[in-house]
DNA sequence: CACCCCGTTACCCATTTGGGCTATTGAGAT
DNA sequence: ATCTCAATAGCCCAAATGGGTAACGGGGTG
């Protein structure tokens, strides 16, 4: 990696639909030396067109974006630009998304609250090939992709969680599944939401289709 | 068909997870003249294989069996054995059950609650070549099987209605097949609507199982 | 021209779903 | 004797979903 620290600025665009944020994070940027904030979308849609024109170093992308979402952003645009690193903006530790995020192509993640030099910090850790991100979300990252000898990533799902997932994937609803087993829609409320985190899926379709493909 | 009416009496399986009804129906059966029970289980997966071996004319057959359901085990079974007629039994009209195990191959219902008299009126309706059930679902066989000239009930989707259905087959949102395509989520919704209508599904979840079979 | 289909947008409303909690029970492991 | 965990159940609440109705413009077609 050439070294262009202090003679070129880390090329930056940002997607983020909150205007004052994304207004104070172009004024941070280009107010800071070392940085530059070449291009700043509202929506992922626009980014998606715009940004392999522009071709930063790195994207801060919101997560939790209108419409397109952050994540579907960064998948289509990693794609395409395999060398643009993605950091993600969130609210709140949303482990599952920030997860999906990482899986989809981001590098790492930074709390939207997050002091003006941790931000800086975090894209200039990402520019020379780091990853910021908490310990937590590391752990089940290492868990996923480099961890010991595992085919796998997935937790497994226990029999009744298999019982319930069956009966979703014929496209039952959760009282209908819960006749079927004899057991309180509530229960197969519960069991779906562990079905969901175990497969890294917020709803029943994602759960099916990951399914179907067994 | 044989007129075995008063000589040979009709040979009825019951399958009916709730002890006391099934106890009840068999001794109704076998203190009744023309009838036998020839055989009694308490869930599908039994029934499934042991019917096979026994070959009854009738079958009485919950609709809400816990684990396979009474329209699962009956698409199962009438299609090893097409001559068994299949009457379903059922708590109370559930319009849509009733519809599907119609669709499954039984040959009419009848309600849990009904008396004796009118169990034992149904299964000789059945064993005669009549058809138990309410002039409503009758009328919604009629549209869905007789009705005006249709080989195929697979009504072609539009090019966008293959759009959306592509979309929504990855587990997204509305507003994110909108994003996506560029219309609103009203729109969406509309098209999605219509799918259904099409597909003879009612959720998401039953289009996708559906497409992703192809 | 009148008609119909398609794609589009909109609004209303009840139900379903997803997610965050807490809690009890029984089986196994420690 | 505890501890852990799966399964069960319940409550709360916001968002998503499904179903009904209405409307508009553009293309074709009889």
């Amino acid at each position: 990696m050439i070294d262009r620290k202090s003679q070129i600025p880390i090329r930056v665009s940002i997607v983020e639909d909150d205007e004052r944020l994304r207004s104070s994070m172009i004024v941070l940027l280009e107010g800071t030396h070392g940085f530059r904030c070449i291009s700043a979308y509202e929506d992922g849609e626009t980014a998606i067109k715009d940004i392999p024109q522009k071709v930063p170093d790195i994207v801060l992308m919101d997560i939790n974006l209108p419409g397109v979402s952050g994540i579907e952003c960064v998948r289509t645009l990693k794609s395409k630009l395999p060398d643009v690193q993605f950091l993600m903006l969130t609210v709140y530790e949303d482990n599952n998304k920030i997860f999906q995020a990482l899986q989809a192509g981001a590098s790492g993640y930074l709390l939207k609250m997050s002091q003006p030099d941790e931000l800086l910090k975090g894209i200039r850790e990402v520019f020379n090939g780091g990853a910021p991100m908490s310990p937590q979300i590391a752990r089940k990252v290492v868990h996923s992709f480099h961890s010991p000898g595992n085919k796998q990533e997935d937790i497994p799902l226990s029999e009744r969680e298999e019982d319930i997932l069956f009966s979703l994937s014929s496209g039952k609803t959760y009282k209908e599944i819960a006749a079927e087993l004899h057991i309180s829609a509530d229960t197969v409320h519960n069991h779906l939401k562990k079905i969901y985190s175990k497969l890294h899926v917020r709803s029943r379709t994602e759960a099916v289709v990951k399914y179907l493909k067994k």
